[in-house]
DNA sequence: CGAAGATACTTAACATGTTAAGTGAATGCG
DNA sequence: CGCATTCACTTAACATGTTAAGTATCTTCG
């Protein structure tokens, strides 16, 4: 069998927390976590989202999300209310205070992905995130165990 | 800020989770993590490794590897026993039993790799792991907040 | 309308990630 | 030798990943 320290994953694995090895001493500073990161900046970008479309932006699964929002509620970061339609939709949006968190985190995280880019270089990144996005296209929706049936 | 969805953290997030999504059923269905999945493997190369050696090749820290090796004792699926020079070390290997669980998982597994490898080419893939081991390596060791000091 | 089913989220339970602190054994050095 | 330091590992505490079950609301259709 495959040595499986040079597998797919492994590589996978080990770029990754290579990259966040640079950036969680920064968030880390700050008091975040890089989940609560994540939804922080998906936050930022918009006015107010559901739960379970905020899942998907912050790629986090609903347990870990609502585990989450319920904490970043409590030290006042963001803000919830129940849709008006619908009572069980939840809208979240980012509040005062967590814009004014994000604004003193930004610099030094920008400073960081622009470290990266350098030492990496700008083509070649650009390269390995189309190269990601293949692989995560061609597995989108379909177990690699059984064969993809787009007839039934 | 970037569009956050396009960083490079949550290119590899997404992408690893794709390629993990397609093991995981399997993995599960013999009663393994991942990660004890990748101890198993780990362990299956060699004869048998101290603990700390073991963290290194299955990339998981030490309190993981801890409680990992506890509940695989307790299954039975390895051994344990304290080094004669060292008594600090602990020397740890595959069980007779920790073989043959292998053994009914590797099939699946194997043929779960291959059809990655099928789906996005293999010289794709190797490119593309080949780009991964640089990221590693030009992160390795530094933080990108503070330069590289070679000098001190 | 009203019961069955679907939907949006939350809770629960267990496993791991992550950092800090703890424990026992080896080492270095005066 | 003896004691401070280092080392190998474990425990603790909290946050998240992952699957299953629970709750409240909404929708559908007879």
């Amino acid at each position: 069998m495959r040595d499986f320290s040079r597998s797919l994953p492994m590589s996978l694995l080990r770029a990754r927390e290579a990259v966040m090895r640079q950036f969680r001493p920064s968030l880390r500073a700050h008091g975040l976590t890089e989940q609560q990161w994540r939804i922080l900046r998906a936050l930022a970008a918009i006015d107010a989202v559901e739960v379970t479309e905020l899942a998907r932006t912050a790629f986090l699964l609903g347990p870990s999300l609502s585990r989450i929002l319920r904490d970043l509620d409590a030290r006042n970061l963001i803000e919830r209310k129940t849709a008006k339609a619908d009572q069980r939709r939840s809208m979240v949006s980012i509040s005062e205070k967590g814009v004014k968190l994000m604004a003193s985190v930004a610099p030094s995280s920008e400073a960081i992905y622009a470290e990266i880019t350098r030492r990496f270089g700008a083509r070649k990144l650009a390269e390995l995130q189309e190269m990601l996005g293949q692989l995560e296209l061609c597995l989108a929706s379909s177990d690699a165990g059984d064969e993809i049936t787009d007839n039934m």
